[in-house]
DNA sequence: ACACAACACTTGTATATACAACTATTAAAA
DNA sequence: TTTTAATAGTTGTATATACAAGTGTTGTGT
């Protein structure tokens, strides 16, 4: 289905606008993907995202500012995030003994075995999609997604 | 920036990972660039699309599903939306005489000339990031993401 | 004509997000 | 040392979005 049936375009659009609502649209479609896989889990995609930063860290707490950095959307709100994740006993939170003002986040063991069951999905919902590529496809997508990002 | 560099990526990542990352990162990246450009405008990304697929009716009004049924993202609030443009005079809403169950919204004069106002804006907004591709890069940058969405 | 389903839209509620203002702590400057 | 600035997080508020339940209208079957 090209962008232009997806919406219904009565209009001719130059590439330059194709692109971009290519790129929207396929990441809406991700997203609603994803949202369905871990409807059943009581995750928002954010908290999944935070919980595998965690994890990341092999071990070491990370602050909030570590964490807001390594998201991809830049959600002020890592306090709240964590706050949820907090509710579930995903996550501990402690105030940092070397600098008060920071605070120590680490994945608790249930955090970990959420992530441990959501893992084979998580890849099944990734090669879903992928599958619908060569592998050299893949390799050029992600090189012109680069390219497009270009001094943004 | 490669996407890895982008999320500060410990481990190695494979490329079907790396792909919806990079389409996720990219579509967060253009939102913000957009939302910059029409903040001055008092205006929400998805209200402006609103504003433009009543613009391609061209003159004909569009019922609440069919604006639903145009958008990228699945709104489940098209009323709200059109609320807010109505309360700024961009829209005119009114019970469809045929079938009283249906609305029929059309676009002010004053939400003409705001796009109107807006296009050039937007021209720039979508070639700035176009080119950083050759035009044939753009071209095959539709065709993968439009293969990557296969059946979903 | 009446009951019932389908349709088109709206509203309620809970949650998410954006932005700015605020608190507490630490670092730097005067 | 006191003031000021910078850093790290938190909270308030307004808006946005998702999902489900609700309202009014039309169509269908008996």
């Amino acid at each position: 289905m090209t962008i232009e049936e997806v919406i219904k375009s009565t209009v001719k659009m130059d590439n330059a606008k194709k692109v971009i609502l290519n790129i929207m649209y396929t990441q809406n479609v991700i997203q609603d993907h994803f949202n369905e896989l871990i409807k059943p889990y009581d995750l928002s995609g954010e908290q999944y995202n935070v919980l595998r930063i965690l994890r990341g860290q092999k071990g070491q707490p990370a602050n909030m500012c570590v964490i807001q950095e390594r998201m991809l959307a830049k959600t002020s709100n890592t306090t709240r995030l964590v706050d949820k994740l907090l509710l579930k006993d995903f996550v501990t939170r402690n105030v940092c003994p070397d600098n008060r003002r920071k605070i120590e986040v680490s994945i608790t063991q249930k955090g970990l075995d959420v992530l441990k069951e959501l893992d084979p999905k998580v890849d099944e919902h990734e090669q879903t999609f992928a599958n619908n590529l060569k592998p050299e496809e893949l390799v050029f997508l992600n090189q012109l997604l680069e390219k497009y990002r270009t001094n943004k």
